[in-house]
DNA sequence: TAGGCCATCTGGTCCT
DNA sequence: AGGACCAGATGGCCTA
């Protein structure tokens, strides 16, 4: 069987290899296409043929029901409880094959839709490559993550920096993975490992990051990733920061005045001093092999905006952020600015599992905010 | 070679 | 009865 999956590892060779991944991802591709509509041409012949047959042994069928019943009528064995089970004959044999072939193409069916719709997640997670496709169970993970990011910055009002951003990104990724996400946002994984900590502590006191910042007790214990050869991107092409008054209070969405960090404030870019840092690490890394991510943007909505295709995206999104400044509540969260930041350890902030009333609050605020706008 | 990921088949259960 | 959904089993492919 082929397989259009490739290892996210695989990113991890050298640039070659993602050359080669392309091609043998495209062949896979084609064959299993081709696989697939051989099965499903031969699994229709098959059904064909067994309903011409069926269609001159139902007679058949029946009359050797017939005999069935008086041959139980002459037995003289107590009768067996429960339904009775009937013969196989051929015909009933046939009926079965056919129905169970018909059931393998809707089960066949009902997972290529399945597939198709994980595919169109894939796409809009900030970690898309067709080359270097997520697993399913990544993918999911990744966008769980991706919706709890972005609804902790509507909820905070505040703009994350790019690394706890990332961080909340590949909370509970596998290590692969994490390397493609950080790949896929420019950031050298290095940069916000644990193991790496003492590193960005000194840098981000360098250019005056909170010192608590790089010494959070999560992401992965791996020491000595490699960089991810993804590619080299501007910061701009992710990152597309309105001017602060684009976003400030206008439109009277969901309840003004309220906590801090309204206006200007709320909406910075996601860049901060230590992003900065991580950017610069990223650039003395060796050169990635291509931007596989969707660009993000703060365009002042929530809807997602395709952008024409240039050569290096598969797929270019921008990634619009509705920043509401009066939406912050005032306790402290990862993206309540600088001061705040990451006062809470990561490990509660991030039990998604325990944050019902916290869904139901963004819910709501969701909702007053595309219901209003 | 082991382990991860995948597609497919299959039988069971529930619903219409 | 038939379809949708689900989970277990199986076998293939790929990578470390």
């Amino acid at each position: 069987m082929t397989k259009s999956y490739t290892e996210p590892n695989a990113m991890l060779e050298p640039q070659a290899s993602a050359h080669w991944a392309d091609e043998r991802e495209a062949a896979a591709e084609s064959a299993q296409k081709k696989k697939a509509s051989k099965e499903a041409e031969n699994d229709e012949e098959v059904l064909n043929q067994l309903e011409d047959e069926m269609v001159g042994e139902e007679e058949e069928e029946d009359e050797e029901e017939e005999d069935e019943e008086e041959d139980e009528g002459d037995e003289a064995k107590p009768k067996r409880r429960g339904p009775k089970k009937k013969k196989m004959t051929k015909a009933r044999l046939q009926r079965f094959k056919m129905r169970r072939m018909k059931a393998n193409a809707r089960e066949r069916n009902r997972m290529h839709g399945l597939n198709d719709a994980l595919e169109s997640l894939r796409k809009v997670v900030p970690c898309y490559s067709k080359t270097q496709k997520l697993s399913k169970i990544e993918t999911l993970r990744l966008a769980k993550n991706y919706i709890w990011a972005l609804s902790e910055i509507l909820r905070s009002g505040k703009s994350p920096d790019l690394m706890s951003f990332v961080q909340a990104l590949c909370k509970g990724l596998s290590q692969p993975t994490t390397n493609l996400v950080a790949g896929c946002l420019q950031l050298n994984p290095r940069t916000f490992l644990p193991e790496q900590s003492q590193e960005m502590h000194h840098h981000a006191h360098a250019v005056g990051a909170p010192p608590h910042f790089a010494a959070h007790p999560y992401a992965y214990q791996t020491p000595g990733l490699p960089s991810p050869p993804y590619g080299t991107m501007d910061s701009s092409h992710f990152f597309h920061v309105k001017p602060p008054h684009a976003y400030g209070g206008s439109g009277g969405v969901g309840g003004g005045g309220g906590g801090g960090g309204a206006g200007a404030g709320a909406l910075e870019p996601f860049f901060d001093a230590a992003a900065a840092v991580a950017l610069a690490d990223c650039a003395s890394s060796p050169s990635f092999d291509g931007p596989l991510s969707p660009p993000l943007s703060v365009n002042g909505n929530f809807s997602f905006k395709h952008e024409a295709p240039t050569a290096d995206f598969e797929k270019s999104y921008a990634f619009g952020v509705h920043y509401q400044a009066g939406l912050a509540q005032g306790h402290a969260s990862l993206y309540a600015g600088s001061a705040q930041r990451c006062d809470l350890p990561m490990e509660s902030v991030m039990a998604y599992e325990s944050h019902s009333h916290h869904e139901r609050v963004m819910n709501a605020q969701l909702n007053a905010i595309f219901h209003d706008s």
